[in-house]
DNA sequence: CGAACTCTAACGTCGCGTCACAGTGC
DNA sequence: TGCACTGTGACGCGACGTTAGAGTTC
């Protein structure tokens, strides 16, 4: 299909497609021999949803994380969503303001009659970058779309998943839980293509030791030892973990390690076997640290770690984090 | 004062004012010995009101054109109101469409289920520059503003004059009333230039006229029959006058000769003076274009606007829109 | 052979932020 | 003399639209 079809089929222009194209949303084939693209159905599905998402006033940048991987579709949205909401928000807030100096403007005012009208009606000031992050991120739903979704059930919820699912959202809900709170500012800080690789990294990864049998955790365990010392040696990983740890790692390592996992694997199958394998392999890491020959380890990381890490209050969760730092 | 010191004052950054500088918002004095900018308290206070605007979200030009005359803000205020009040909406059934997508999508979607469900999900089109044209701009108290605000009394209202002032409004509120209907898509049409020059130009032009005497009514008169013939002969006004019938002169007309006028004059002397004023011109000039001397240029107006002219209906704004033209 | 098509590059939009640089004041 | 300050110009951002031009197909 040549590009004059693909406008007609999508009623973009040509010049937009050529824009996408650039911009990596989609990759058609190239005809060798004069340098045509040769655009498929799945191109024309691509431009298609790309036109929805760009209506929906997703950026490209966003738009691209869900080309590449589809599966955060879902936090993208919720992401956005809650930007809307912002945003709805603060021109509601303006629209008034406006209104307001509507009401009191005389007939044929100077530039200090408007200035003191304009002044007194509160205008408020405009949503900047920080402000997003720093106050209120959106609903704390976006935190549990990052964590959780990925071990989810691909199938439609029955009602009692359903049910389970909106507890969670229920109970995380509060907009004081500390440690919810932190998640949302880091990620509202994290730029995306970080998220992206945080993302599809941990599906990846947790899915494959949620399969792992007890020879399979038992050789995680051993790699676990070389990695751990390995970037134990590296400062920059170091640097890295001390300097996301209030803000990403402990939190985590909480929400993993509180009521919630137990709700999230009556949901999910596969994240009760991630469960039990993470902690039948962390189990058996914390008891080899504390034999003689893991001893040395053991004094390493609280020597590197000093004040950074807690294995005795959650040893499980911060063990395979620091075994999976290099992601960062 | 330096710009450090206006930055202290107004917490705007250097760049950002030198910008608006150069956007011609406001035109310090400049010390002609180093070229320095020396600003003054009016330029301290044109800043703040910049800051307050923008932060509003109103554009530069807009801006521009209340900085040059402020008598026009009460019109570019109404029209942003406008403008938010659609974006709003828009933001809003854009919300509630990703809401849906959120509800329904799989945990682990492909790309063809987001887009079987953005689909399904009812994001509307974006807002496109003729949009907010073709359909709707908004509420007819943009075009009562454009038309009225120059002559109303510049203290505050009473509430009688208030009362008259939202009687207008309420009467000219439906949006079936066509003569409104055309005026709103002129208006949204018209670059900003534009506008301006007609508000500023008729508020000038239309002062004078109310300030006239019965000399001064005859003198115009005179200056009438020239500047008419005169246009007459100009192909190109002709033209503009032709093109600019159905959407604005003609409904203008109408709306000028309805029972509104009665309540403007109520509210303000000055449109009761101009109304007599232009009233008395027009008739004599009628009147003239009757006697064998004017018969003449009466037979030039009915053989070049053949069709867009209807002088027995309403002949005095038409005579006056005819002298005025070069302004368009 | 000419018209219609395909690709690419470059500039304009809007409201600034962010250098980089040259001249000035204390 | 050094350092802070003043001005100006250029580039960047996001998501394209709009030419302008070079090459290709029918």
């Amino acid at each position: 299909m040549k590009i004059h079809e693909v406008c007609n089929r999508t009623g973009l222009s040509k010049r937009n497609i050529y824009f996408y194209i650039k911009e990596r949303l989609l990759a058609p084939k190239v005809n060798e021999e004069n340098g045509y693209y040769d655009f498929g159905e799945e191109d024309c599905l691509r431009l298609l949803l790309v036109r929805e998402l760009r209506n929906a006033g997703m950026s490209i940048s966003a738009i691209r994380s869900i080309m590449k991987s589809p599966a955060v579709a879902g936090y993208y949205l919720r992401l956005h969503l809650n930007q809307l909401k912002k945003e709805i928000e603060q021109k509601e807030q303006v629209a008034r303001s406006v209104e307001r100096i509507l009401e009191r403007l005389p007939v044929n005012p100077s530039l200090g009659n408007v200035y003191d009208i304009s002044k007194g009606a509160g205008i408020p000031k405009p949503l900047s970058t920080e402000k997003m992050a720093e106050y209120e991120a959106g609903d704390n739903n976006l935190v549990n779309q990052f964590l959780w979704t990925r071990f989810l059930p691909e199938e439609e919820f029955t009602e009692y998943q359903q049910y389970l699912w909106n507890k969670i959202n229920r109970i995380t809900g509060d907009p004081e839980n500390v440690n919810y709170r932190k998640l949302k500012q880091f990620l509202s800080k994290l730029p995306q293509e970080r998220v992206d690789v945080l993302l599809t990294y941990k599906r990846r990864h947790e899915n494959e030791i949620a399969a792992y049998d007890k020879a399979g955790c038992v050789g995680y365990v051993e790699s676990m030892k070389r990695t751990i010392g390995e970037n134990l040696s590296c400062d920059g990983l170091m640097e890295t973990w001390k300097k996301n740890y209030e803000s990403y790692f402990y939190p985590v390592t909480e929400i993993y390690d509180s009521d919630i996992q137990e709700l999230v694997a009556e949901i999910s199958p596969w994240f009760s076997s991630y469960l039990g394998n993470i902690h039948r392999i962390c189990g058996l890491l914390y008891e080899w640290l504390h034999t003689e020959e893991g001893r040395l380890l053991l004094a390493r990381l609280y020597g590197e770690l000093d004040g950074y890490i807690d294995l005795e209050h959650c040893h499980h969760c911060e063990l395979e984090a620091l075994n999976s730092i290099q992601v960062f």
